[in-house]
DNA sequence: CGAGTTGGCTAATGACCATTAGCCATCACA
DNA sequence: TGTGATGGCTAATGGTCATTAGCCAACTCG
């Protein structure tokens, strides 16, 4: 009827919200959906019109909002490492205890694996996705992030606290296992995030050899 | 200088080998490159062209051998499924103690995932990249797989030699310990598959709290 | 109210890719 | 020796995709 003359899109605007927060609120929300996207077909798979459908936009208008489809990858994967560093850190100062040490560092891994299992999922599948220098940060990251298990291995071992055979294969059973839950746990599940993080926390410590 | 035509590629052929074995070798060879690419670039990442070039001819020409790059995948992901329960199989005959069963179900899993870590590695990443009904096979023989476990698990718990909190704990913690295994073991590095196993073993047992 | 900014859109662009078609040299074997 | 099968090849084919170009409406702010 009334000329509407060649596109025929609906409402790109909506006012009523502080300049930035909508703006951030929009790459929020991309993030999130590249995120659930990358976890459920992979990054390859997963197109940018997949990732502007998901929230009601057409690929190319994505670039608006960022660079490109690599640097969504690349924030997943650099944050998740740096979180699980940072949370690491967190969880072992208050203590000298080694046991103490080793439990909240495995409840704290198993936590966040727990409650960010897409993105510790994506973390873990898509490195070879990941571009130079990229990859080589978070692969030193992960390799950071392994010593600090190996190493409080070895000094309860040192200290006669922990009796095992290699501080290297506990450390990697550990750290698989907490890896391992990004891919089967969902919430409302048989068990709670609690739960889960103090069950393996005794598993941990049985592998050490720490008796009940 | 005399004639040389058209096209310029070398020797397409080669006498002095009984027939089937000379394809034979070739389709071999054409799915031990698959398996090593897919490995390293991941299934979708990988081309005809990278496949062919591995084995010395062009993308095209490996259709004279199968029939498509989803049958390389189907094949390595079905094969490491069944080899998988064929060897959980074979390893719990010839004893009806639970621990020996657990003892010799983790090493022949953690055997399999050093020994042919590539096969375990593409198995659990790729598993989004096959096609119906291929996937749901797979993940209903997954699901068969870790069914023994807990079941084994369960079994030592209700005789009262295993002592734990959830058999379905152990058993995932179990299974993605040898997951992790596929990732990082090397032939070469600080421990053999023999000791790995055995180390395993012992790793198992203490979580299912089996005294040493 | 009007000019610049924002964030949509469609239509290229320039790749790349799995697979098919069709050609041909070599080989095995009659 | 010649014929069919085998397994190479190059050149389509038909598709997909990330990204860029260029357009435009609505909003913001002076």
């Amino acid at each position: 009827m009334t000329s509407s003359r060649s596109g025929s899109y609906e409402r790109p605007h909506r006012p009523a919200q502080p300049e930035d927060t909508r703006a951030a609120d929009r790459r929020s929300a991309i993030r999130q959906a590249a995120l659930r996207l990358f976890a459920e077909q992979g990054y390859r798979a997963t197109t940018m019109t997949d990732i502007g459908a998901a929230v009601g936009i057409r690929g190319p208008s994505l670039y608006k909002h960022v660079a490109s489809k690599h640097e969504l990858l690349a924030e997943i994967m650099i944050g998740t490492m740096e979180q699980l560093i940072a949370d690491n850190t967190a969880a072992v100062i208050g203590t000298d205890d080694v046991r103490e040490q080793l439990r909240r560092s495995v409840e704290a891994h198993i936590r966040y694996h727990a409650r960010h299992r897409l993105e510790a999922f994506v973390g873990n599948r898509e490195i070879g996705s990941l571009e130079q220098p990229d990859q080589d940060r978070v692969l030193r990251g992960r390799s950071d992030y392994e010593r600090r298990f190996r190493e409080l291995i070895e000094r309860g071992v040192a200290e006669g606290t922990f009796h095992l055979q290699s501080a290297r294969i506990a450390s990697y059973s550990i750290l698989d296992m907490g890896i391992g839950v990004a891919s089967w746990f969902h919430e409302g599940g048989e068990f709670s995030v609690d739960q889960l993080a103090y069950q393996y926390g005794d598993i941990a410590l049985r592998i050490v050899g720490v008796r009940a």
